[in-house]
DNA sequence: CATCATACCTTGCACTACAAGGTATAATGC
DNA sequence: GCATTATACCTTGTAGTGCAAGGTATGATG
């Protein structure tokens, strides 16, 4: 199996399923940006890269929940954008969700580097 | 809402889905474990704490995946129990895992510190 | 013999990333 | 004119997986 397999493969997909909204939240911090400008920001980064398909209703999604607005924008003579941004409640789930998220960073490192048994746990 | 309600939280379930099979490889490391066993040690960490319903399904696929192998032992006079351990394939999967899991921490560090532009939308 | 504890297993559902398609508009190439 | 390309957003169907809520079986306790 290839480093390129690797990207693909099921469980590198589990990754991403986890913690997009994190990263999108976090991408819109204190920024608006529209679909494609998000996606291009993304693409950026090595383990945040997902397509049209998955972004979109996932943006649906956050809208619906309550986290994002959204907003159609012209400008010049570019074509219609939408532009997404963070409101109240999605700043707040984002405060959350990183603390959370820093939590399991520590939780799976403490397991990554535990050599065995009798090392942890006793006396939990 | 409470601090309860967000261990029961969608993407509070989404982080772990993503996560699962790297702590059961992490906890299986250098170390032969029954099914109950796991559980408990899993219950020792705030963001890892799942249920059977979870579990034993998710060790039939990692067998079936050939990352573990399973073995019935009966020990003086305890019930029959099912021990896990790592493979070959396991501990190779691990390796990956674990290298794209940091990639991806450091990634959404990057993000979630990433204060971003200003950017000003004209018909604000 | 009813209850509890241990141990493993199963079913059905809800959620979500993704591939693969689609629509619409505007500029460019021939 | 007409095909192509680029931008921008959207939709459908599928696969994977955590979980609640159930189940089986055995032995000890009251």
């Amino acid at each position: 199996m290839t480093a390129l397999d690797d990207l693909k493969a099921k469980w590198d997909v589990q990754f991403r399923k986890g913690t997009l909204e994190l990263v999108v939240l976090s991408a819109l911090q204190n920024r608006t940006l529209y679909g494609l400008e998000l996606l291009n920001l993304l693409k950026a980064f090595e383990t945040t890269q997902i397509t049209e398909g998955t972004l979109y209703p996932l943006l649906d999604r956050m809208k619906k929940d309550g986290l994002i607005d959204a907003k159609w924008v012209q400008e010049g003579d570019t074509r219609p954008r939408k532009y997404y941004a963070l409101n109240a409640k999605g700043s707040k789930r984002l405060v959350a969700m990183s603390a959370r998220w820093r939590q399991s960073v520590a939780d799976i490192e403490k397991l990554l580097n535990n050599p065995g048994p009798h090392t942890f746990i006793q006396g939990e």
